[in-house]
DNA sequence: TAGACGTAGA
DNA sequence: TCTACGTCTA
């Protein structure tokens, strides 16, 4: 199996299949998948420009997906996650710039989605394709701070089998 | 390769030797040498009595290793590598009174060392074998708060031969 | 040095 | 629900 070099790559992995499975954030690490290990927007410079590679759906988040071929994705930052800081508005910096650029730059972006087995325990990833970025807006959030929201739209042609 | 059921196991594991070495914490867990993901000191209950069953000394606390016979172990709790909380005085539960009453227990504590290479990348853990609870006292920590400190021996006669 | 959709067990 | 000697990239 192919194993990251560290450098980014934007688009389909060699070695790693649409509806391939992974126990651990740092697995998606190892192949080159999504190198953030808690991060879900993972991101890098080419030519100068930031664009994102790959988002990590794990649920989390509010409003993730409706269904496989189109995903609303919640930005980064703003303690959105981390009850014991105050909430605040989100900025278009870090993966969220970088989502943005990625719009207008057209780029794949890699999904990956996150699941629980039904008891809680056991989550897993499965790797569900190439999407492009197709437009973002801001919403203000239940705790009246500024969320980013991404539409990504699933590249069509790409065959999804479930692995057991 | 023997792979943790789940259940905890007193003393050596099968299948994992003396100088075996390992990149991550959860691959500990996988092979049933420590399943704390982060917490320094696993325990369980034996008999209706709680146990300490392995250590993992990785550095990031202060006296820990002095040479591979005795090792001087600082209990957890008291927030003291949390900078974010006040410090408190630990107290005697969880895995501090597990490897308290394994000095009274006898009973063997795998130890396993964390290291990092000179570059601060690359962490990896090695086992070092088993060690016996000596002694344990209390003391005052540089923040003002009371830390428990303890002293495990090497068992003798275990081989560790370093595995490149 | 800080931020991030982490993990497992008590 | 909370604690814990985590782990990676910017």
């Amino acid at each position: 199996r192919f194993v990251n070099t560290g450098k980014q790559i934007l688009g389909a992995v060699p070695g790693v299949e649409v509806g391939d499975e992974f126990r651990y954030r740092v697995e998606l690490n190892f192949v080159g998948l999504h190198r953030q290990v808690q991060g879900g927007i993972d991101y890098a410079t080419f030519g100068g420009k930031s664009l994102a590679t790959s988002v990590v759906a794990s649920g989390g988040y509010a409003d993730d997906l409706n269904n496989l071929n189109s995903l609303t994705y919640t930005g980064q930052g703003g303690n959105v996650m981390n009850p014991d800081k105050r909430p605040e508005h989100q900025e278009l910096r870090r993966g969220n710039l970088a989502l943005k650029n990625s719009l207008k730059a057209k780029n794949h972006v890699r999904v990956i989605c996150g699941s629980e087995s039904s008891d809680g325990r056991a989550r897993n990833y499965t790797y569900v394709g190439l999407y492009l970025v197709q437009k973002y807006w801001k919403e203000m959030g239940t705790h009246g701070k500024l969320v980013f929201k991404f539409q990504l739209d699933r590249i069509e042609g790409q065959s999804l089998v479930r692995k057991k």
